[in-house]
DNA sequence: TGTGGGGCTTCCCATTATGGGAGGGTCAAG
DNA sequence: CTTGACCCTCCCATAATGGGAAGCCCCACA
């Protein structure tokens, strides 16, 4: 299966497939011409790096999980401590994200929003009420 | 004021207070040995920057906020409208996070973390059920 | 048999905001 | 005159993604 057909399969653009080739997450074989040809389990791979990327999981959380996919071995508790400090990230961020826009909202609903200059907007960021 | 002491009263690094000089935010003065300078106005659009940062305001909006804020006659309702947009942007972003925070939350609730090794959110990553 | 075109290759560059670090100039105090 | 604290510019790195160029491979079609 040629890299064209693999991201067609898998969501993942051809860049992106390549780039994760790159930093090592995937090592397809190669055609006698120099072309990437992928399997099966590498197709597997690359739903799988798809799906962890839907989550936001950083490409190095990404290369763990796929170590810990691969171990059969591997202890579930690992898994889900790194998901779940994934989870912490995530949720630190949206709350943060959420706090901004609360506020610039309030700051909002004070500003007229008509021709007249006067703007507690660029007030606040001016740092004239501090 | 040196950029030194530009820095500490603004709270924004040196690095960046000569990056924004770089990308037109700002046009401190320069001493005659090649030492940049700034006067109070510097100093507050230091301190405007810092605080539409802090609400992460990206530095083109900021470039056209510190517009606005320079131009006296400017309409309120501009910058209403860019900071409501920027709202809109922050809070897509926010429940995006949120949104993906709640489904590996989910995941994570059935994982056994334990020493065994199956594990749905590998289960789930890897498409197993789709 | 030649050519067009689609797909593949690698390599370089850009993005956003931030910082690290090298190599070197300036200046005042000791 | 040296030391140390500043300052200067320039290059590089980050994370993830994409754009685009220059060139190779191969198949179909005239």
């Amino acid at each position: 299966m040629s890299i064209g057909e693999a991201a067609r399969a898998s969501g993942v653009s051809e860049k992106m497939i390549r780039h994760y080739e790159a930093i090592g997450l995937l090592r397809p074989a190669r055609q006698e011409n120099g072309y990437r040809s992928y399997a099966a389990q590498d197709l597997a791979v690359l739903r799988f790096i798809r799906h962890a990327r839907d989550l936001a999981f950083p490409l190095e959380d990404i290369r763990r999980l796929l170590a810990l996919w691969r171990d059969r071995d591997r202890a579930s508790a690992e898994v889900r401590r790194l998901a779940l400090s994934h989870v912490a990230a995530l949720e630190a961020k949206a709350q943060a994200l959420q706090a901004m826009a609360t506020s610039l909202k309030h700051l909002a609903a004070h500003c007229h929003g008509d021709d007249r200059p006067d703007c507690p907007i660029l007030d606040e960021l001016e740092g004239k009420h501090p």
